[in-house]
DNA sequence: AATGAATGAGTCTTCATTCAT
DNA sequence: AATGAATGAAGACTCATTCAT
């Protein structure tokens, strides 16, 4: 069945079978075979459109990564916001329906750590982990001072990851993540609030 | 050689020898055999001494988790500090020079991507979790109003362990976690000084 | 190689290798290593036919039981034979050229031993004994009153199992097995003529 | 503590201990550490006395016959009895109480198996059948033909080996081998009163 | 005499990869 | 394009043996 435009959806299928696996198993247990049985396929199928597991893994973290690049673009560039709201934006687009889904959430986790002694995966983290600061520095840039805008950024970034990282390891993730996406707001606020004081 | 006390020495060994073993290779690659040619030792003796793989595992956690508690206690008890101070010796705690080191770092994330899919270690996690919480909260309901007091402890709480996650990762650790603890130092101050102001 | 109907071909060559493994070196050296060398395929094979080494076991037990148990039919349903004529036939099925063979008698014996301290050989080891009971039973109540026939059935069942057992263990295996089938007979044959004489 | 006389006694609890083990788990389950636990000893003693695991177990083995034969010689060599007496405590002999116990029942057949693959045992166990075979002929001969003698010297040893494999792989172990000795004795009784009609 | 700490070869099992079809 | 049969290296674990004390 030569059917055209087959290699992208087989890609894609496998990517959120890994993703289910991974939630369900862990990256530890997760194998050629748990991936295959989810996406209802055969296990050489992996190897076929991605020439090993590796592969396949470092792929799904770059699905992760875009998604969460394509939550934020959604918010930022319909409009033109104000920094405050620029700033909310950023926030929200870390705690979407999918960062919150345990699917989302434990797989961020484990690849973390795996990503500690892989370096393609260390890679994807740093981008990752460059980016959000790069964001927030660049709005609180617009209302802070430069050395207070990069403390206000590595704290921001500090406390959504935190907060992230907490709500994922918590029972009550879903109530978690609630209270951590108003409490991140909350802290930009009382930050900007506080530097008009000092700036004034 | 039936020496007394034999046992809690190979077992520390054995627990420093994972430590080493997961900080070099990951979670996912420390095997019996890692572990065992780190501590000079054969492989047998792993199950010897504790069981099995997962009994060791389990046992560093635990290490990890006393040797955290022990800073905490070391910095408080032989005082009564004033509240600030006293979050800022939390704080101090979990940057220690041991929380630091690599050894440490990439050893704590590793097991709490494991902890997901093992209750053993989960709850472990859970209890680290929970007790920084309550730390904080004790400390800042000395200072604030109880809801405020809720909110910061939360707050901190994230942002220890977001700057810890980042630092771990980060390619210049040792700079990153120095930066770090000012931070959390620095956020917990400006939340007294706001609470200040807003108390009068 | 997707042939379909592999399955069972490839069960069937692993449970003959079993029993020449178990023959030449005796269950308990029996590894998946012998029996997958005798077999000619690698060790990882067992596992994706059979799940474990465990199960491996006990389908070639069955095997045994099968072939016993079809030996029997062969030989009773063909045709509707004399009492008499049913018990020698009972004889020879348990002392079929393939029962004489070290290959089957020596993992008979094995598998009896470690029938003790596992349930599921235990299982199968009573239904067998039970059915070789039932089977002399029932044609001796044809001859002879109820607690003769109960009597003469024990007697006959412990004498096949007996001269079996010792024949499985004799140097002269061959010629042992021979004399055994004829004495068996003979036991019979002079049980029924002794009980003619009492029912008389 | 260099006692006189430690040795026998070391050597005889261990055998116990090696006995009690092959009952309770199997002699493939039957380890250094159960025999040594079960003695109340450290592991290294069995090397100590036995020189490795293979002699203990053959010393066990040999403690079982000079039981067996034992049994035999208390009960024939009090008196001179006449040779139907002595056919029955031939059979007696064999269905002891300690014989009867699981612990000597299991361990027999345990051994039995492992004999096929043992020459060690394989003599032990040769000697035994033949010895069995070689008294009951000696008191068969007396009353019958010399080739009736054989026959039932034969019959009757495996009737004797027969039912006690029964009895012991029987859940009802007990029971069975009270019937088993009844069957064996009558046995011998209808074998004689039909070899005296024969020979009249 | 007796211990038990330590070893390491051997076992079963798992699983990513290969490849004929 | 897709399968899944087969491999074999690597894993954790067991256990008889050794040996210093």
């Amino acid at each position: 069945m030569p059917k055209i435009g087959m290699k992208p959806l087989r890609r894609q299928q496998l990517i959120d079978a890994t993703l289910e696996s991974v939630a369900e198993y862990g990256l530890q247990n997760t194998t050629i075979m748990t991936i295959s049985r989810i996406a209802g396929m055969s296990s050489g199928i992996i190897s076929h459109y991605f020439g090993g597991k590796r592969e396949l893994i470092e792929a799904t973290v770059n699905y992760l990564l875009e998604q969460l690049q394509q939550a934020l673009l959604e918010r930022i560039t319909q409009e033109k916001p104000p920094a405050q709201t620029r700033l909310h934006l950023i926030v929200e687009a870390n705690f979407t329906q999918f960062q919150r889904s345990p699917l989302a959430s434990k797989t961020w986790l484990s690849f973390w750590a795996q990503s500690m002694h892989d370096p393609a995966l260390a890679r994807l983290q740093s981008i990752n982990s460059k980016r959000l600061y790069s964001n927030l520095k660049y709005s609180y840039r617009q209302l802070l001072s430069k050395e207070a805008a990069t403390n206000a950024a590595k704290q921001t970034a500090a406390m959504i990851d935190g907060f992230w990282l907490r709500s994922a390891l918590s029972k009550q993730a879903e109530q978690e993540f609630e209270i951590a996406e108003h409490l991140c707001k909350k802290f930009i606020n009382d930050l900007i609030k506080q530097g008009d004081k000092l700036c004034h």
